[in-house]
DNA sequence: TCATTAAATTGTT
DNA sequence: AACAATTTAATGA
């Protein structure tokens, strides 16, 4: 995606907006690139804005004292996130950095919340939002209790193309092996394992640095 | 354009 | 976790 433009044109809850309410928006989203590895905001930090991923990718993440990193999720291009922290007024609960070199689009609080006061639209968006990252909660824990590696593997790498969090990831990403393996609680090791697997099923195409996706349904259902 | 090198990523143990 | 192999990206001739 190569434009904020682009990404408004591309985000439902923007497309059904009056041209007078674009035109605000359009004049206060602040756009900044981050290289890939860089964070884009902290845990702990004040949540005052409403971010959208205009190209790249983003980890939202954590680290504990002894290293140790997991993924919640992977946000691709023309995605939306954040809107949590920003209802309740906390503080960020975790970490987002760059996985790619990434261009971000920032909603200031302040327009968020008049969205949120004149937009049904954007109510509608942000429920729905909301209704399909608990779905993707819930089926994170499950799968991380109830699957073995290689499907772990593959439903995490699927949640990378769920339609609804990521609408604009077509049928590829790039991503390294070793964050997969953050995203889905497993080893590199095992990730490099399992994505031999996946790619013998004829459910994906891996490349250096990128995973293409050739049968997303097989992927979603892969070891149920 | 090609060769060289460093860095990132992958493959294997 | 460690090491080797491979791929990419950057650099300069």
């Amino acid at each position: 995606m190569q434009s904020v433009e682009e990404l408004l044109a591309r985000s439902v809850w923007a497309r059904e907006l009056k041209p007078e309410q674009t035109e605000r928006i359009r004049a206060e989203l602040v756009e900044r690139e981050f290289p890939a590895g860089a964070t884009v905001c902290r845990k702990g930090e004040r949540a005052d804005v409403w971010i959208g991923v205009v190209d790249g990718l983003v980890k939202l993440h954590c680290i504990n004292a002894s290293g140790k990193s997991i993924t919640f999720a992977g946000i691709s291009s023309g995605s939306w996130f954040g809107e949590g922290s920003v209802l309740k007024g906390e503080s960020r609960k975790y970490d987002i950095m760059a996985l790619r070199d990434s261009r971000i689009a920032f909603m200031p609080v302040a327009t968020f919340r008049w969205l949120l006061d004149t937009s049904l639209p954007f109510n509608r968006f942000l429920l729905t939002q909301l209704n399909e990252r608990l779905g993707y909660f819930m089926g994170m824990i499950e799968h991380e209790r109830l699957l073995d590696p290689d499907a772990r593997v593959a439903r995490a790498l699927a949640s990378l193309f769920n339609p609804y969090l990521n609408p604009a990831a077509g049928d590829r990403v790039r991503i390294s092996q070793e964050e997969l393996g953050y995203l889905a609680g497993a080893s590199r090791q095992r990730v490099n394992q399992a994505l031999r697997v996946l790619e013998q099923a004829a459910l994906v195409r891996v490349d250096y640095g990128l995973i293409t996706v050739l049968d997303i349904a097989g992927l979603r259902k892969f070891g149920a």
